[in-house]
DNA sequence: ATTCCTAACGCAAACGTTTGCGTTTAGGAT
DNA sequence: ATCCTAAACGCAAACGTTTGCGTTAGGAAT
């Protein structure tokens, strides 16, 4: 139906071949028939077919995105449109495309990693999260598939490349610095702890309260299902309790966001009666009425590293893995004034 | 590299095509072929290779996703994610994997699109906005290409397929419900009138206003880039007018979220003071702490129905175009109570 | 036993590129 | 005029499928 390089060769009088290196301004062709050509290519609105060039080249220019099971949750999160934006900036200056995987269930979205790599749909693969016993990376890497991880490998540190944020140490200076505040009474709360990226941040969170000679009772740390629900039976759970904390490290904006709800209704002033600082800075947080004190993990800078480190690996397959530490920083605002004459 | 259809023809002792017909479960191989073949697939892990398929069968079983420019402005708004849920989860259904445009500049995006149409990397496209002057519909429709748009074509309308809601209706009923309220100093907040959804809702608005004998002065409308600078330039502007707005018809999420904090920092009281209304409800909205009354405009549904219509352009090309309708509901929480007595 | 039919399978072309290698051509050196 | 050498281009195979059509085999009918 459309116009191939057999028709371009043809209205030009010359080979097929001839079209094909002309396209990919191949040193061996004259200027002359290399404007012949071009011309032709122009009149007749030529376009490669991707198709038969992924072919023969055995690359398709496209790079996959697996992100984590329940798009749902995963999409109702800033931090994943934000690596989206790192990603496919990176991308859009190679000229490669994303792909995303739609699966709903472990399983589905395993099936459509499969597809994607044994198909030769993509070329390199970018994993968003990093879960104990997920099959997905234990499958890339027995296929040697170019792919990078953002956040830390769960097992098998070898092998991977992956990007991420110093997880513990981001905890621990966020918690040191609520520390110093004056707070003695600090809650963690979190999502599910199969996710590295929160275990991380609860060993750094006890590293600091324990440097810092405080008791972290088990009914301080709440790890739970990110949704409104278990967020809000959670938050209910800490404030109920004899000794409430005075202070919230929230591991996401959404909770965070809830946080501040619940402590609305309850007329519990933040800062001036609790603090609440919280993990994943994003734009949208100037958007909200409470100046939130966060933790900037630069979400734009990881996606985009983890599209340059694909790209290195598709280049040279061979590369030594390497990991890629993004700094973190702390965003103070406003949510967090409380010194220790306050509380006591 | 990988074992293709020839390795598994040479194994099992039959030809290429046949082993390609067991694959599609042909009738018109024998139930025995089809045993031994299939077992001979499961041991050498054969799997298929979409891009030699694709250039034979001339489809690809993917669709491509438009987004609007600055992937920056439509990455933050929950509207994107919840959308790309819908037509993900749909194509998943279908064994269809996304693809999205990566480019920021409108050119750049435009450039995407021509890519995925011309490089047949999908077999159909969904336009995710809808504006003035935009060259990607132009494009898709001169080329017969099978797509749908999200929101209403800006001209043209015959020959687009698209899934909409009816905006100038909803507007109309949402600023109803805020004159029944016993407002009469309504002002409108949203983004760029370039696209089709913000004037259309302004002329639903101003409707409303019209038939209810009410005023509108044209500094209550507020059509401003999406970004907190302006945003609060906008609202300060209103509320320092001599005769500021009771009530607020506010066009976006992010704008609702902006407004309710510079109204907090003035010691504004929603909704004793200010009334507060907003479109696009998204989960996120439940994490708020101000129950904010939005027009929930089933996002999801939207993204869900234009991936069907998609499917059923693909299948058949000649399909009459149609238009789906999907309605709205105002979700009334409690950032609209405004009595008139208490006004005066 | 021969013929005929149908079910089951194989052959080979086609899809639109890329690329190694062979062939042509033009120009200079002899 | 002849030969040689690059430079410039063409040939054809290959990538891994699908599919129309031709071929085979086995059994039923004669």
């Amino acid at each position: 139906m459309s116009v191939t390089i057999k028709d371009v060769a043809k209205k030009a009088n010359v080979a097929p071949s001839t079209v094909s290196r002309v396209i990919h301004n191949s040193p061996t062709i004259s200027e002359k028939t290399k404007r012949k050509v071009r011309k032709v290519l122009k009149e007749m609105g030529y376009h490669m077919n991707e198709n038969a060039r992924n072919l023969v080249t055995k690359s398709t220019k496209a790079i996959g995105i697996v992100m984590k099971s329940s798009a749902r949750e995963s999409l109702y999160n800033p931090f994943f449109p934000e690596v989206i934006r790192g990603i496919g900036d990176f991308c859009n200056k190679e000229g490669y495309s994303l792909s995303l995987t739609t699966g709903e269930t472990e399983d589905a979205i395993f099936e459509d990693v499969v597809k994607m790599v044994q198909g030769r749909r993509v070329d390199g693969m970018i994993v968003l999260y990093s879960k104990k016993d997920d099959k997905v990376v234990p499958y890339l890497l027995k296929h040697g598939f170019p792919f990078v991880l953002i956040g830390k490998p769960s097992t098998n540190m070898s092998g991977i490349t992956f990007i991420d944020n110093d997880n513990v140490q981001a905890a621990r200076e966020l918690s040191e610095f609520v520390i110093s505040l004056g707070h003695q009474r600090i809650a963690f709360l979190g999502g599910s702890p199969e996710f590295e990226v929160i275990s991380d941040r609860l060993t750094g969170f006890q590293q600091a309260m324990e440097q810092a000679g405080l008791e972290v009772p088990q009914e301080y740390i709440k790890l739970i299902p990110l949704n409104r629900t278990d967020g809000i039976k959670a938050i209910d759970d800490l404030l109920e309790l004899r000794e409430a904390p005075t202070a919230f490290l929230v591991m996401d904006l959404l909770l965070g966001v809830l946080l501040l709800g619940v402590l609305a209704e309850k007329n519990l002033k933040v800062p001036q009666q609790i603090s609440v600082v919280c993990f994943n800075h994003s734009e949208f947080i100037e958007f909200l009425s409470t100046p939130l004190t966060t933790v900037d993990i630069h979400t734009y800078q990881l996606g985009y590293e983890a599209a340059k480190c694909v790209f290195d690996l598709i280049a040279n397959p061979e590369m030594m893995e390497k990991s890629i530490m993004i700094p973190t920083k702390i965003i103070k605002r406003e949510s967090h004034f409380a010194a220790k004459k306050e509380i006591k």
